[in-house]
DNA sequence: TCTGGGGTCCTAGGACCC
DNA sequence: TCTGGGGTCCTAGGACCC
């Protein structure tokens, strides 16, 4: 239907256009993980918190089961919220401090802090499937991916397909996923959220539109709350609505936004599956349950959370060129200071200066969250295998501009010797695995 | 919803260069 | 001396996602 006559000549890009994209996106996942290593919480209410302790009542909901959300519990919510809805099954113990003896068994549920060691280790088994059943597969985060499975199936047995994946993860792994498939990414998205959980949708090429259009617009991926509030005060309401809108009032409200918000709408989404690439940033932050004002405890946070994010950039092997610091001033004032340098380090002790220095403006003021950030991120790529996408930067070595002094590129690959490939920069600065200091000279 | 932590992308304005 | 236009980089903030 949507396929009206074509221009001539127009259709040249895409005769591929046909993609059949997977999203797969777990079921509560955290909560499932947790059950997963103690199975007497199946068929309860749990809720996992986030900054939570047991028997405290700070931090926020990061995973509720279907069970504990019937009792008001949501994601994001402040656990003591959470609490008030569903109790700590603990709170029945007449020894507990939350101790409440009208309390039944039924209107209480499990509280767990965030394990996120274990629920990595449970996601890498769920990976592996995945990548055994797509050629492509982008991870979006611990729990949700896209997959291209063109060559793996057709739309005429698609839904098998995604069953067999589906099969598989509960089986080997343990948990349940909700699968959508269509030939977008932002439809399979759709289409996976549709019958959660252990769902599976299939929207088939011909039928995106018609899929889309009842929705709200603030089912559509990248309309948030303020997206959604201006969307409706423009009269659109659905999918439906935008999708039959004059573009221009959008572009003009939402810029380039407004452009896609429109496309997707339209069900068009030419993005195709691909790997994520390297991450743009690495960041720690903490928040304290009540304003801090003195200086020093703030300063003790500001190292403590250099020191770690400077610690994980090494560990990924990334250099930073940019350190960055956020102060979170009551009611929720969210400040950024950043400071760039002239070349990328990985420099722990000057990530702690320069967080410091950027951090005295806030110095006097009351704060209730303060972060860290490195960002403007090089790899090395000495000990990765390849990336691609990003070419290796020769090392200064005697060049600023030109390429001549380059070797050929096959030089730089290693030629399958086992998992230790001798990085032609690692041969020339066997020490630091650091940039040179050529590298800092220009720009 | 008085707000946890880790990210991404976009925009606007200013500095600076040619 | 005043003026134009284009490009890039940087910072800060905002919206959004899980």
């Amino acid at each position: 239907m949507s396929e009206g006559p074509r221009l001539p000549g127009v259709e040249a890009d895409d005769d591929d256009e046909d993609r059949i994209v997977c999203h797969v996106d777990a079921d509560c996942f955290y909560a499932s993980c947790e059950r997963l290593r103690e199975p007497a919480l199946r068929g309860e209410p749990v809720v996992v918190g986030m900054g939570y302790e047991p028997g405290e009542t700070v931090g926020a909901v990061a995973t509720a089961s279907y069970e504990a959300r019937e009792f008001g519990v949501e994601s994001a919510q402040a656990i003591s919220t959470a609490l008030e809805h569903l109790p700590r099954r603990a709170a029945l113990d007449p020894d507990a401090d939350d101790h409440d003896p009208e309390l039944t068994r039924e209107e209480t549920g499990f509280y767990r802090p965030v394990d996120m060691d274990y629920y990595e280790s449970v996601a890498s088994e769920v990976r592996d499937i995945l990548h055994d059943c797509a050629d492509v597969v982008r991870e979006v985060s611990i729990d949700e991916a896209y997959l291209d499975v063109t060559e793996r199936t057709a739309w005429e047995v698609a839904d098998g397909f995604a069953r067999h994946i589906t099969d598989r993860i509960r089986r080997e792994v343990g948990v349940t996923v909700s699968v959508g498939v269509a030939p977008t990414m932002s439809a399979a998205k759709i289409a996976s959220d549709f019958d959660k959980p252990d769902g599976l949708t299939v929207v088939r090429p011909g039928e995106v539109r018609e899929f889309l259009a009842p929705l709200e617009v603030d089912l559509l991926h990248g309309v948030g709350p303020v997206t959604a509030r201006e969307l409706r005060e423009m009269g659109l309401e659905t999918a439906a609505d935008v999708a039959a809108a004059d573009p221009e009032p959008l572009v003009e409200a939402f810029g380039e936004r407004g452009r896609e918000l429109y496309d997707r709408a339209r069900g068009d989404d030419d993005r195709r599956v691909e790997p994520k690439g390297e991450p743009k940033s690495f960041s720690r932050e903490s928040a304290s349950a009540d304003p801090v004002s003195e200086p020093e405890p703030k300063y003790e946070q500001i190292e403590t959370l250099a020191s770690a994010v400077a610690d994980r950039a090494r560990r990924e092997g990334a250099l930073y060129r940019t350190v960055g610091v956020k102060a979170v001033l009551p009611p929720y004032d969210v400040n950024t200071r950043a400071r760039s340098l002239s070349g990328p380090v990985d420099d722990p002790d000057l990530v702690e200066r320069i967080a410091r220095d950027l951090f005295t403006e806030f110095e006097t003021d009351p704060v209730r969250k303060v972060g860290v950030r490195v960002a403007n991120l090089e790899f090395a790529a000495a000990d990765q295998a390849s990336l691609d996408g990003w070419e290796r930067r020769a090392d200064g070595g005697g060049a600023t501009d030109d390429d001549s002094s380059d070797s050929d590129p096959e030089s730089t690959s290693d030629s399958g010797d086992g998992d230790e490939p001798a990085s032609p920069n690692a041969a020339r600065d066997p020490e630091d695995g650091q940039s040179s200091l050529t590298d800092f000279v220009d720009r």
